[in-house]
DNA sequence: CTGAAAGCGCTTACAG
DNA sequence: CTGAAAGCGCTTACAG
């Protein structure tokens, strides 16, 4: 490449870069053979004399989930219009209390910079990331020290619950706690407190029963809520941590001959991809903007070589539809 | 590494890759001080050296869909298992009749191999990954030429319009064609031709105002079914190209008061996540199965180095839930 | 503005 | 079985 375009390489090196101290006509010509070689420097190359790869780790416990999915789509677009790739990591296991954890061969020399997607770290892998240096930005669960783009989870569930009280309910059950072995997940935490402490606020009442396991799926919601609807002891509304389960507790309802909103409001959080379509009503954050900002605070580090710290939290909004109704 | 063990470099590499010509004793001291040390290889430094990567480019027209997400969790999983990783590439345009296009500096030097997920590529790009000689295993919409994974479309509608016929529905819609700008694009005109076919062969009857254009998502689903659903000369079943497209024909149908599968059945393709939990009947394929199958014929061409050819039709399985039923 | 040279951290024949 | 040396294809001071 730089034999046939007469110069050296050093100098193909700049003007391929877009570098100074390169003299107009020696760039075209450079660029002129790139073009008609189909020349494109190595990245390998580039990375081992740079030290730099151009990569982010993108890690999230699961892949398959719309919620992660919509990240990883704006985070990949965001980054790829600023040159950079990324490389996947799904941390999920068969059995769901356990999960692969991040090892430096994942990481070093192979990335510059790490997003990790509603991931609780442990502490060796804190410790991991810290020792290589890396700069890490945080989706919802929050890594010590770093970088953070979030919703506000309390507030979002307290918008959930006072619309219900709104609507004159109150009984009210709750879908979306976590068993004690996966309890270091911090999303299922905060909104659950969250949930409680909004009852209490707007001086609702819920009992101990009304507060149901799940595993964040619609399927597993439908199963894990048929005992209380069917009893005739029962909340007359349900607010679901997800509008994926949302759907589940709704289908399960009306399996049971119950109308829904007229016997049971149901509520979720999200605005899911089928949420609009099915009518649920929900307490709607845009996943996509939490990708894309979590994507610009990383290439902040990356470009400008200062790791930002900042909490990013982003609104949430009340979206009425038909699954929700007065008390009757 | 190479002085606090005692040994030369060549030594090291070669014991930690474990070829042989090592001697137990050196190898074993060799991986104690790289414990020790925390040393793992510049994974840079080896490609360079090597030629290899092990890396390989998923492409998919788009990240956030159910069928997508599925596979790049079911390929990267695969695909981690054998050492390597997996860079993203997802090329999503906002209009829907344009998509980026794959170039040299995605690939070149970058990854050993290529899977692309239902997008048919160009002839530009079939000469790059040709030039480059990258193996590519395709998934659904096959590149000529190469190993592909798929299933049998053609029996996937036929099975579907079959039940309808067995339930003694004669007059049947169709949802899913899709316009032609995007018919490029290879599922949607295999199985609107094949849903013809089978048409035929049942002696059923599909007017042209009965196939409906649709972008395969739900919510565009329910709006671009209403106004035949709303008419009084309408079919009694429709067949959706994809669950999602299914599931807005149902709601649609339910929004105008008609009663599924009373007055209109429904019958979707791919048994999507929320297929069971919404009582969809569908023809079910295994979309993890697919992935996994890519990712072992292209790991088959990365490590034994002669790329496959075959073609892999996986199975599809009629699933019977609660929105198909007889003509009454 | 441009080039010669060292260096990034490995792998791979080639000797021994 | 082990080591010295060349080479992978770039970038980066350093001279000029």
């Amino acid at each position: 490449m730089a034999r046939v375009a007469g110069v050296s390489v050093a100098t193909v090196s700049r003007a391929l870069r877009g570098l100074d101290r390169v003299s107009p006509q020696t760039r075209e010509k450079v660029l002129r053979v790139a073009e008609d070689l189909h020349y494109v420097a190595s990245p390998t190359a580039t990375s081992l004399a740079s030290g730099r790869t151009r990569v982010v780790a993108v890690v999230a416990p699961f892949l398959t989930r719309w919620f992660f999915a919509t990240l990883v789509s704006a985070i990949e677009k965001s980054l790829r219009a600023q040159g950079h790739h990324i490389v996947l990591f799904g941390l999920e296991d068969d059995t769901y209390d356990q999960r692969l954890t991040l090892t430096q061969n994942m990481l070093w020399k192979r990335v510059d910079g790490i997003i990790t997607l509603n991931v609780p770290m442990t502490a060796e892998e804190v410790d991991l990331v810290d020792r290589l240096e890396l700069p890490l930005v945080a989706i919802g669960s929050p890594v010590p020290g770093r970088a953070c783009v979030r919703i506000d989870d309390r507030l979002a569930l307290r918008t959930a619950v006072q619309h219900l009280a709104d609507l004159g309910h109150t009984k009210v059950g709750y879908i979306g706690s976590v068993p004690d072995n996966v309890a270091h997940i911090q999303t299922p935490q905060d909104r659950l407190e969250a949930f409680k402490a909004s009852v209490v606020e707007f001086g609702l009442t819920c009992e101990p029963a009304w507060i149901l396991n799940s595993d964040w799926t619609a399927e597993a919601a439908a199963q894990d809520s048929r005992d209380l609807l069917r009893g005739d002891h029962r909340p007359t509304a349900i607010v679901a941590a997800s509008d994926e389960m949302a759907i589940g507790v709704r289908e399960s309802a009306r399996r049971l001959g119950l109308s829904v909103p007229g016997d049971l409001s149901v509520i979720g959080i999200d605005d899911y991809l089928l949420s609009e379509v099915l009518g649920l009503t929900t307490v709607r954050q845009d996943v996509a903007a939490q990708g894309r900002a979590a994507a610009e605070l990383l290439l902040r580090a990356l470009l400008d070589d200062d790791e930002p710290t900042d909490e990013v939290v982003l609104p949430t909004e009340l979206i009425v539809r038909e699954s929700t109704g007065p008390l009757s």
